[in-house]
Order: C-alpha cells, then structure tokens, then sequence
RNA sequence: GCGGGCGUGGUGAAAUUGGUAGACACAAGGGACUUAAAAUCCCUCGACUUCGGUCAUGCCGGUUCAAGUCCGGCCGCCCGCACCA
C-alpha cells in the first residue's frame, strides 16, 4: 500500500479544480446566495499563518455552505496601496507598483496551493486604475452629496510615515504604522463626514446579532455618544476680551451642577486661547508647554493638570451676578465638545484638584442620600454619584436626572445653552501625503478654488515617473504632473497631490466583488443580490478601523443611490492570532525555531550552529522582531495544504490563540495518513457502490452506524456554530470507531462503505484534497465538491437501549442499562437492584426519585 | 477610571436547556512488531486512597435532588477605550 503523496494529489485536484472552473458563480437570484469573505490581504510579499488560518476557516464555510446547497460566492483581491511598498522603493529603488504586482504574483500562487474554493475570476487588486478609478467617482459623488468637507484643522502628523494619520490611526499617542509619536499639526485636509451618520452607525450595531459583542462594543465607545448641554457663558471686559469673542462656549453633561460651578477653562489651542497669546508672551510659553506634552498614556498619567488664568471673566448662565475665572487648561482637549469646560469642583474629581492647587470654591450641589445639608462637606474627594440636588435655587430638591432636564429647559428659556448630543466620533481625515495611493482627483485653481476633475478627465492615474530620493510625496515633487488647466476658468492650476487613506479601497472592495469587471463601481442587479456579506472573518485589531469605516461607506454609497443595504457585513468572525514559543540566545538576540535544536535525551534547546545553550520564552503572537515565526511555505511543501488546514482547526476554538507546535503538526499529519491507509485496506472487500441497503444489520454495524450519523448530527452543528476544533474531536472519534470495526458479513461491509463515504464527505470542506482523491475511489465519478452535505437519518440517532447513571444524594453510584422505552417503575427497580445503590442508600427509605429522561437518575434519601 | 472577555489535568481543550467533569488530541510512561530505527498497533495516564471510597473546574458563600454551567462577594489574568468635561 503507498504512503499518500500530499503534493502530487493537491496538484492533480486543484488543476482539475481550476479546468472545470468549479468554483465560479453567477448572480442567480432562483438560488438562496451565500458571501463567503475573508479580509483581503496586503500584498507584502509572501503568506504567513495569519493568512493560512483566516483563509482556512473561510474555506470551510464555503465548502460546507456549498455543499448544503448555497450559491457560494467567496471572492480574494488585493489590498494593494500602502507604504510598504514606498518603502521598499526607497530602500530598493524599484518601483511600488513592480513590488506590489510582484508580490501579488507569489502570494496568488501562495494561496492557490492551498487549495481554496475561490472564484478567481473575481480578483481584483485595488491599486489597479481600473478599481480606483470608480472610487475616485464615488468620492466625488459624494462630494456633491455634502458627505465630503474640507478643512483645516488639527491633524495628527506622524514624522516617521511623514503623513497625516486619521484618530482610528493612532494607538496610545503613536502610529498605528511606525509606531512614532505623534504630533499635532494644522493642515487643510480633505474629510469624510462620517460623523452625519453616528446615530445611525450606533443603531445599526444593535442589529448586528452575529457580531462578537467585544467589537459591537469597541464601535460603540468609539462612536462615545453623551447627551448633555452647550450653556453660553457671557465674557465680561469687554475692554479686554479679543474682538469676535464676546461669548465662551462650553459642552457638559452635568448641566444639573451650574450652580457648583467655580471657574471656566479652555484648550491650548482653543480659538480664544489664539486671540488673547498674541499680546501674551507669558500666555505663549504656556501654550508651548501644553503643546510638548504627550498624548500616551503614561505621558497623560504623569502630567500635572496645570491652568493659566487669563484673567478674564465670564458670567453666570443662571447669575448675573456671579462671574467666574476663565484659564487655559492642558488638560482641556480641543478635540471634544467646544474646546471649552465649566468646573464644578463638588462633583468632579479632577475639577477639584485643580480648584485646590489654584485656590477656587468649592461649592457642593448634589447631597448624596443619608446626609445633611447643613454637615456635608467636599474635602479632598469629589461626589459623582446621585443624590438630591441643593444649593441650586431652583433645582433644589431634585434628583440628579430631573435636574439636567430641568436646567437645560431653563438655558434654553433664557437663550443661555441648549441641549444637545455630543459624540467621541469625528469626521474622517482621508488625505494622505504618500505616493502610492488612489489620487484625490480635485484641482486646485487660485481663483476657483478646489474643483472637482471632470468626469471625461477621469481616472486620474498616478504617474510611474516619479523618484524617492527626497523626503515628502513624490507626487509633489514630480515636475510636471500636478501642473494643470483649472477645468473651470481655464488658468494655470494645481493638482491635489495627497492620495486617499488605503482604508478607502477596503471600504467597499465587498461590492466590487459583486461585479469585479464592470464600468461602474458595480451592477445594481449583483449587490442587490448578493450582498450584505454573510459571513466576513479577519482580525479584531479592525475592530473600529476597516469595520466602522466599511460600515460608514456602505451607508454613503446608499446615499448616493448606489446600493440598498445599510449594514455591510451581517456576520462577523474575528479569529485569533498565531504564537509560538520565543528563544534566545545567552546574549539575549532572539532565535528562529530552525536556529536551534533539541538537546538529545533532555528537555531544552541548543544552537545549532555552536551549540550554546538556548532561553525559551513563553509562546507569543508570532512576529518577524521576535523570529518566532514559521513560514507557512515550508510547511505547504512538506505536509501538503489538507495537513496544514486540518491542523489549523484542531488544537484551539478559532476566536481564540492558536498555539503552532512542531508535534500538532505532526499530529495532523499522522491523521491524513491513516485516513488514508484507512480507505486502502477496506478497498478491496467492499460492494460495488451502487449495491443496495440490506434488509438488516449485525449489532456491531449498527454500532457504527448509530455512531456515524450521530457524528454527521454533532459535525453539522459544531461547523455551523464555529467550533471547529469540537468537529475536528468529532472526526477523529468517527475514525476509531471505523478503524475497529471488522466486517463480518456483505452488510457489514455495506456499513464500513457507508461510514466511509460519510467521513470522506464530513472531512471535505477541512481537507479537500486527500478527500477528492478518496471519493473517485470510492467508485465516484461525481467530483466531492458537487457533492451535498450528508443528513443524518433521524432514527439512529436514539439508541434501543441506553446507559443511566444513577445517583443517591446526588453522588454517582451505579450505571444502569435499560431499553430506551422502559418505563420510570422499570427503571426505579433497575436502579434498586444495584448493590452499589443499596449500600449507599444504607437502608433508608426514598424520599424523592428524579428521573431525567434519557440522561439520570437521583435517588434522595 | 469605564467597558468587554477569561480562569477546567503535564499541555491544547470538550462538556446541549443545570444532569456521569476531563470527550478528542498533544506530551509522557510501558508493551508488541523489527537485526535496529522509523512507521504502525495495544495498554496506562487529575490527586489521594485503608481499594470501600474521598477530594477535584481560581477563592468564599448561596439557590437546587443535582452547579464548570445560575446568583452574590472576592482574587488573578488578557483585551479595548480613556485628561471625553
């Protein structure tokens, strides 16, 4: 019998695959439709594990959708502008575009030698103008639409990337990229008004029910929705205060504490802060100070909360007579609200801190439930909680939730504020001062201002000539490309030189997938048919990046007439990460797993070259910093793609942390092969395929195949429910119990075809390939991929007779074996009659018999 | 600080609506086959035990005939957000 020849036998299927063009699919809406979608990979070079496992769980759902009778669609592209590639034209000298298409080049094949059930006639690659000339459209459609501003604002600058960075973009104060911190600067840049839909994004996730609540709620404290006030504080001095600034607006949600207020502060870089520095040197060194400070979390933790009294004064909302210090504060963010704070030192912790440290009242107005009024007193702990409103004329006596709506009814009585809703959300920043991206296609004319390019113009496509010998955009430096006509007045103009944040491509890549080679964006006939995406599977880390902005597009290109679906992707399945165990040397460099090896006869690790002692680190997610990696390429070519997909099933539930062992490997590895010599040695003796049931079975074969529709039963609801590593539990358990069955007779051998066939069928959407083979022989000359998925026959699925565990005092004492239609008197007098329950019982008398049906038996003494 | 998740053998993990805790696998140990190795096959494998049992799902308590699962209170770990007014 020969060993199975993974390589030789994933070839010969996959071209076979390919010829009949099996895995295509076409909009036809008499078919129920299934989309299939795994985030598009970056095209970096080469696969890693990350890929192999997303795509390995996507290929089962696909396999299996299709096998339950779904039209499939279950696409792949390119997600192929972004930096890396500038990069590597910086330090190589090539080309952005010769890299990326190079790369997609491997990694296409990469991917097809895993064998996965995509329609490749599908592929699209984002930095291709035939896909980003359709986006270029849309963002002027959009534009026409209001969905599109642009401004100047504070941006987020990362001088490592040297480019904008949109808020998602930055992780603790730096680059989500480079990992630079971050710093502040005032640009005019293009924005999308994401925030026109923050309501509607925030209600659209309470219909996500197949979503990981984990991301559910990361979007929702992204989008940060309050309810609260903006009260308009009167600026006195009028001598003073800066011209056009006559009124200081806050935002609270604590409207119910105006009466605690002591003091009003504002941003660094708030506008009134702009307008009082300039005959302020003082003021200046103050704003540099704040401007310094970090934005990480250790920086914010650090920093003392630190406040520079303008002098000004503002007036009470409610009080005329009451006026309050105006101070530019570093902790007060520009970014949220109006820039600008009223304190309430009573109620706020950090308000009091700095009511101490600059000598302001503390007036408390909220009397928390047990306390007088006369005796309670704020010392160094502010009061947050609820309680009676006091000290507050006409809120007194209220609780904390009437008195908001109270006070804000009364501001806007007296035109002094109004309710409103504030969200953490803002708009998105999608210029990016980088070459290799989707051009922004605006001119920019003296006269005329930004104007759109015409649609004839359109695409605007990125120049191949360019250099990356200087730092900044090379398309700014090109000499000739951004010099153009103004489309409107005809005078010499600008071309905008930023491109598009790369997260605009993978907005909707989704629809385009729909109708990939179509002179729209797509065919209204093919989204409407095919989308919302049923299943998508990637990563959490896009938990608020791609997810919220995919979401936000869907709804814009509605908007603009293009589709129907509000929700872009109605499951969700976020996989978790690949680790490995670390190893280092003794001067603490870190170790590849093919640097060292096994210590004979020892636990421990020694170099292979030198053979010095080696340190094992704990497992962790794998990274080319820590050389922990495997390359899943070496792993392809020596077990094959059925081996290593198996195996990325098996050990751990899919959302969790997947732990690559050399051993689970091989584990997986010796499964393919006995599944393997399980079918050779049983060949030979089985009846011909179309041989018909016999009438009756041994007790043995029964056994089996009791066993084997349980198993079709259980497997059908472990793939549907994700839990691939239960159903991968499920086939091995099948696969003893056919391995130890000896037929004895031509119904016996019957039931070893059957149980065969089922397992072959239950393993395809795992292992394609090894499958494919073993079905043709199996005497099929159908391909297993056309193949349904197998049902289960319901009436194996209950046994005749079945074991009950019996307890006494909920102690297990006995196990019992009764015909599964015995009655409860039956099964009382099965369960006495064991000694182990008689002496356990110790001759008292029952109190109370439970019997739960088909599962135990507790007998209360 | 706010929010989410998790805690089960040497390891990865199973366990339906509360119903035999540890399925399945990895590692380890023992045996068979072999000149030998690899491969394969068989057995053992939570702890303690006077071999009757007893104790075990982070800790303490509760509900229940019955708790890994439900409730309350702790402890620990992981993740996300955070000077958000």
């Amino acid at each position: 019998m020969s060993r199975y020849n993974a390589k030789e036998t994933e070839v010969k299927w996959q071209s076979l695959w390919s010829e009949r063009d099996v895995f295509a699919t076409q909009t036809d809406k008499s078919k129920p439709k299934y989309y299939v979608l795994e985030m598009f990979p970056y095209p970096s070079g080469r696969i890693h594990m990350g890929h192999v496992r997303n795509y390995t769980i996507g290929d089962v759902i696909a396999r299996y959708k299709r096998a339950r009778g779904f039209n499939v669609i279950h696409p792949m592209g390119w997600d192929a502008f972004g930096l890396p590639a500038e990069n590597a034209a910086i330090e190589r000298g090539v080309h952005p575009g010769k890299w990326t298409y190079e790369n997609i080049a491997i990694m296409r094949d990469q991917l097809k030698s895993m064998g996965l059930s995509i329609d490749w006639s599908r592929e699209v690659a984002t930095c291709h103008p035939q896909y980003y000339r359709h986006e270029q459209k849309m963002f002027l459609e959009f534009l026409k639409a209001g969905l599109v501003e642009r401004k100047e604002s504070w941006v987020n600058w990362d001088p490592v990337d040297n480019t904008v960075l949109a808020n998602e973009q930055v992780v603790d104060g730096k680059g989500w990229r480079s990992g630079a911190d971050v710093e502040k600067r005032k640009l005019s840049q293009w924005f999308l008004k994401i925030t026109d839909f923050a309501d509607d994004l925030l209600d659209g996730l309470k219909t996500l029910e197949r979503w990981p609540e984990k991301v559910r709620t990361m979007q929702n404290n992204w989008i940060g929705r309050s309810e609260g006030a903006r009260v308009f504080f009167k600026i006195r001095d009028e001598d003073h205060r800066p011209a056009g600034h006559d009124t200081l607006e806050v935002y609270t949600t604590r409207p119910d504490t105006l009466f605690g207020a002591s003091f009003c502060a504002i941003a660094a870089n708030h506008p009134l802060t702009d307008a009082l520095s300039a005959s302020n040197p003082e003021l200046q060194d103050f704003i540099a100070e704040c401007n310094k400070m970090g934005t990480s979390e250790e920086a914010i933790e650090k920093a003392e909360k630190l406040g520079f009294n303008t002098g000004l004064k503002v007036t009470h909302p409610f009080d005329e007579t009451i006026e309050l210090p105006v101070y530019v504060a570093n902790f007060v963010l520009m970014d949220y609200g109006t820039g600008a704070i009223f304190g309430c030192p009573s109620g706020d912790q950090r308000d009091l801190d700095f009511a101490r440290k600059y000598d302001l009242n503390v007036i408390p107005v909220v009397l928390p439930a047990g306390e007088e009024a006369e005796s309670f007193t704020i010392e160094n702990e502010a009061f947050t909680g609820d309680g009676t409103l006091f000290n507050s004329r006409f809120l007194d006596g209220l609780d904390v939730d009437a008195g908001k709506r109270k006070a804000i009814e009364k501001l806007e009585e007296l035109g002094q504020g109004k309710g409103t809703v504030q969200f953490r959300l803002r708009d998105w920043g999608v210029s990016r001062q980088r070459y290799w991206g989707c051009p922004i296609p605006v001119i920019h004319c003296e006269s005329c201002g930004a104007v759109p390019v015409p649609d004839e113009q359109l695409p605007v496509e990125l120049p191949e000539d360019v250099t990356f010998d200087k730092p900044g955009n090379p398309l700014d430096h090109h000499p000739t490309w951004k010099n153009v006509e103004c489309p409107s007045c005809g005078k010499p103009a600008r071309r905008e030189t930023d491109t598009f944040d790369t997260f605009m491509e993978s907005s909707w890549y989704f629809a385009r997938y729909c109708s990939p080679r179509s002179d729209q964006p797509f065919e209204r006939e093919d989204v409407d048919y095919w989308l919302p995406v049923d299943q998508y599977i990637g990563g959490i880390e896009h938990a608020v990046l791609h997810l919220l902005y995919a979401r936000f597009y869907t709804r814009a290109m509605k908007k603009i007439g293009l589709l129907s679906v509000d929700e872009p992707f109605r499951g969700l399945f976020t996989q978790g990460m690949i680790c490995h165990e670390t190893y280092q040397d003794s001067q603490g460099k870190w170790l590849s797993p093919d640097q060292i090896e096994k210590i004979d006869g020892q636990d421990g690790y020694i170099t292979i070259d030198g053979g010095s002692p080696v340190k094992v680190g704990p497992s962790i997610k794998m990274s080319k910093s820590k050389k922990n990696t495997i390359d899943p390429a070496d792993i392809l070519q020596a077990y094959g793609s059925d081996t290593a997909r198996f195996f990325m099933l098996s050990d751990s539930p899919p959302d969790r942390d997947l732990e690559w062992t050399e051993s689970g490997i091989e584990g997986a590895w010796r499964f393919t092969q006995r599944l393997w010599r399980l079918v050779q040695t049983s060949l030979e003796a089985l009846p011909a395929k179309e041989a018909s049931a016999p009438a009756e079975f041994s007790e043995a074969a029964t056994a089996l195949r009791r066993t084997l529709h349980k198993s079709i039963a259980g497997m059908t609801e472990n793939v549907e429910s994700f839990r691939f590593n239960a159903a991968v539990a499920k086939i091995y358990e099948l696969t003893n119990s056919v391995s130890q069955f000896k037929p004895q007779s031509d119904a016996d051998q019957w039931a070893l075809r059957e149980s065969l066939e089922i397992l072959v069928r239950l393993c395809g959407p795992m292992m394609p390939h090894i499958t494919e083979e073993l079905w043709q022989q199996l005497g099929n000359t159908t391909l297993l991929v056309d193949t349904s998925w197998p049902e289960a026959d319901e009436s194996l699925l209950v046994d005749d007779s079945l074991t009950l565990p019996v307890q006494v005092n909920g102690k297990l004492r006995a196990n019992i074996t009764v015909a599964a239609n015995a009655d409860e008197n039956a099964i009382k007098t099965a369960a006495l009659a064991e000694p182990n329950v008689q002496r356990a019982m110790d001759g008292k008398d029952i109190r109370k018999f439970i019997l739960v049906k088909n599962r135990i038996v507790n007998i209360v003494v």
